[in-house]
DNA sequence: TTATATTTTCAGAAAATATTGAAAATACGA
DNA sequence: TCGTATTTTCAATATTTTCTGAAAATATAA
């Protein structure tokens, strides 16, 4: 296998992970061209690269923006959009799970607060239950949420993985 | 809002929340549904409860029981099956975290892994860096892949967020 | 065994999601 | 300013995923 192939393969399985994990397969490819690319590539390079339409490129650029995992880089004389991918992976990896945290899980935690404190007070056993049963859950997710806030906040993901190894 | 509206909520929360994660909608209510119930509930009574068809009822909860978070649950005298879920959080986060990470995680740090081996010889510019930018992904995520096996095998979740809380 | 209850399967319908492509908007140089 | 290159938007279309419902398979009781 050659350069080019691998090149290849590696585009084909980042695009397939990121359907498994929610994330649109021509964005995850998207970022994969732009991460194999030597220099910076623009909305045409990308297009002809994955053979996708303009549309699609370019709101798929956008999201990876939004992200913060992918920047606009200005080339001297030209008068088109290029751009590179962030390649440092802590970055991205804090950047879209906390992006995805806040969008996905803090509102859960949320209503299970809510639906904890509205059954609090029903002394039925069944209303006993279910409150137990939402404590519960709403305790775990808690913690979850307060433990991924302080590992993403302040850059201490890297420090983190290394105690663990250590730990256990 | 009384019991029947605060259940009903966290179904549709849970449904919600399953969407987002990849989780087929109606797979997630039904375990909401079983986790509210107070009695192991029948085929019949799901799709009751949530109005959907007997099909998708019967898929649902096999895919449930794949994941080993809900079990049959033989009703003295009664020839139809029941079901109940599994109430400990811990157990089926833990299952689903390990089930899904074997699915869509260890293929790809397998690919990454060939990919790198494949492009070790290339020694021009442009294969270095493709090499490296591999090697880094693969880096990280086979560790994030070794460190959820250790948490996952042995039941040292909770001990790790504890220990975790401590720490930070 | 036969009749009946229950579960499973799966082709087709429906719903949700992704993609295109061309028109509109914007940016830039002359 | 105008003309052109470039980017953005979004209605129409294509694709993928989910769901239904009825037929087939299986299990149980008599």
């Amino acid at each position: 296998m050659d350069l080019q192939a691998s090149k290849q393969k590696f585009i084909d399985t980042w695009g397939a992970l990121g359907s498994e994990w929610g994330i649109n397969k021509s964005v995850a490819q998207v970022q994969a061209v732009l991460l194999v690319a030597t220099d910076p590539l623009s909305t045409d390079d990308i297009m002809a690269a994955l053979t996708i339409s303009r549309g699609n490129a370019n709101m798929s650029l956008r999201q990876l923006m939004d992200y913060g995992i992918v920047y606009k880089k200005v080339l001297a004389g030209e008068r088109k959009e290029y751009f590179v991918a962030e390649k440092d992976i802590w970055k991205w990896a804090i950047k879209i799970a906390m992006m995805r945290k806040q969008k996905e899980i803090d509102p859960v935690v949320q209503v299970l607060h809510e639906l904890k404190a509205e059954t609090q007070k029903d002394k039925s056993e069944e209303g006993r239950e279910f409150n137990h049963m939402v404590s519960d859950i709403q305790a775990f997710t808690g913690q979850l949420s307060t433990l991924a806030d302080k590992i993403f906040s302040s850059n201490r993901g890297e420090l983190l993985l290394k105690l663990l190894k250590v730990i256990m």
